[in-house]
DNA sequence: CCTCAGTTTGAATCTAAGA
DNA sequence: CTCTTAGATTCAAACTGAG
C-alpha cells in the first residue's frame, strides 16, 4: 500500500488530478455550520464553533468556515464535480455532514453529477444532552456513486449505522473521525484500489485505507495537520512493514 | 387521557382543527419514495414499492402515494402550516421519513413556519443487507418548534438515537412503527397535554400517547385502517381503566 | 486482571452582558 | 442597533487510578 499526500487547497489540487485515478472518495469537508445567524456561522473560528465552553484540551483550529450558505453549496458542488472527474465509473462518494447542512450536501452531490444512493448514520454516544430537545447525537453520510452500482464488480455489504465516540485519548483535530468507523467505510473501495479524501485533516481516512488495503491519496491545506497526518500515514506503513500487531490510539 | 378520531383527509381536517390546541404534531406522512422514475413513484401503489412480492403478509394498500416530487413538497408544507397554526407556541413537530424526501421534508417543516431544530434517527437492525452498497437501515425524524424552545416549562431530554424493528408480529399497517418509539417520542409532549397525528394509520401514535399520559388527536382517511385505529384506541383506554400490566401485540 | 468510584467532556445551544 | 464574548446547562460514555 502507498500513500500520497498533497499539500494545498483541495479544488486546486484535485484539478491536477487524473481522470478516472480514485475509486472511492471518502471526506469529510467542513461543516460551516454551528450558528443561528450568518454572523455566527462565518464569523467565528471552527475552535469557537465547535467545542464546548467548558472544554479543557487546546486542539488546533481548522480553515474553510468562513462561507455563507449560498456560496457553500456552491462550493461543495465544485469539489464534488471535480472528485466525480477523477473517480472511476461505478466508484463512490461518501460525504460526511451535520444535520444543519445535510439539504445542502445531497444537492451538491447531485448537482456535481453522482447518482445520489442514500444516508447513513454516524451515531455518537457521548455528546450534550439538551433540556426539552432531541439530542444531537448523529452525524451523517450522504453517499452515491458515479453511475450505476456493480455489486459483482465488488460485493461488499456494508451497514447504515456506525456507532463510535470520537477518540478521546490521542485526539489531535476537533472533528477526528473513529478509525474503526473509517475502516468500515473505506470498503466501500475494492481492495487495492484508491481512496481519495481532498479533507485529510490528521488523515483518518488515509489510516484507515492504509490498515484494509488500499492506497490513499489525501489533500489538506493547513501545515499543521498535513504535518501530523503525515507522520500517522508513514507510522502506518511501517507498521505494516514489520507487521506489528496491536491497535494505535 | 381522551382520544378523539377523525375520518376524511388531513388537510381539510386540520383546517377545521381550532388554533393552539394541541401541543405536539408527531406523523408518519406517505413518502412517496420507493422508485427513482417520477413514473416509478406514482405508477405504482404503496403495497407494490414496498413490500417484497414474495411477501407473505396482507397489508392493506394506503392512499396518498401518487405525488410528484414538486407537489409532494408543496403539499407537505400546505399540511405542516396547518399543522403549526394548530399548534401552541413552543410547541413541536416530529415527522417521519425516509433518505429520499428528507431535504423535501426539511425544506416544508421551515416554509411552514416551524424552526428547524435536527434530526434524528430510527434504525431498524431488520433490514435488508444490499450488495455493493451501505444499507438503508434507518429512517429520519425531522423536528423543529414553533418559536424557541421553553426547556423550563418542559425539561425533558429524549434520545437522537432510536432503535427498533418494525413490529411483525401483529402488524396491520406497511409502514407501521413499533409502539416503544413512539413511546419515546411522544414525551416531547407535556405531559397531560395533545398530540395530533394527521396520519394515523393503525394508530401507534395515539397508543403510545395513551400510555405515557398525553391527550391524542388522530385524523385517518381511510376507513379500513382508521377501524383498526379505533379498535387499538379503545383497547388501550379500557385496559388502562383495568389497570392491566405487560406488553401488547 | 478485575471492579468501582471519581473525573472529564461533547462539529451544542442559549442568555445576558459588554463593546 | 449589531456583533462579540463569557457563562451555564447536564447525561452518559470513556478514561484514570486505586485496591
Amino acid at each position: 500500500m502507498a500513500y500520497t499526500l498533497h499539500r494545498g487547497d483541495a479544488l486546486t489540487v484535485l484539478s491536477g488530478l487524473g481522470s478516472d485515478s480514485v475509486d472511492a472518495v471518502i471526506t469529510d469537508p467542513p461543516y460551516n455550520s454551528g450558528g443561528r445567524t450568518s454572523g455566527e456561522r462565518t464569523g467565528r473560528t471552527a475552535r469557537a464553533k465547535y467545542t464546548s465552553a467548558d472544554a479543557a484540551h487546546d486542539l488546533s483550529n481548522f480553515p474553510g468556515e468562513n462561507r455563507d450558505q449560498r456560496s457553500y453549496g456552491y462550493w461543495l458542488t465544485l469539489l464534488l464535480t471535480e472528485s466525480y472527474r477523477a473517480t472511476v465509473e461505478s466508484g463512490a462518494a461518501l460525504v460526511f455532514t451535520d444535520w444543519r447542512q445535510l439539504p445542502t450536501t445531497t444537492d451538491a452531490l447531485q448537482a456535481a453529477g453522482w447518482t445520489w444512493r442514500g444516508i447513513a448514520s454516524w451515531h455518537k454516544p457521548v455528546s450534550r444532552p439538551q433540556k426539552g430537545r432531541l439530542k444531537q447525537s448523529c452525524e451523517f453520510i450522504v453517499w452515491g456513486t458515479k453511475g450505476p452500482v456493480d455489486p459483482d464488480r465488488h460485493p461488499v455489504y456494508l451497514p447504515g449505522l456506525y456507532t463510535a465516540s470520537q477518540p478521546r485519548k490521542g485526539r489531535v483535530h476537533i472533528t477526528q473521525k473513529p478509525v474503526e468507523v473509517m475502516q468500515e467505510l473505506v470498503r466501500i473501495c475494492p481492495e487495492g484500489g484508491t481512496v481519495l479524501d481532498p479533507f485529510t485533516g490528521s488523515g483518518s481516512t488515509g489510516v484507515a485505507a492504509l490498515r484494509e488495503g488500499r492506497h490513499f491519496v489525501g489533500v489538506e491545506l493547513s501545515d499543521h495537520y498535513a504535518d501530523l497526518a503525515e507522520r500517522r500515514l508513514q507510522r502506518e506503513l511501517t507498521r505494516d512493514d514489520f507487521e506489528l500487531a496491536g491497535p494505535e490510539e
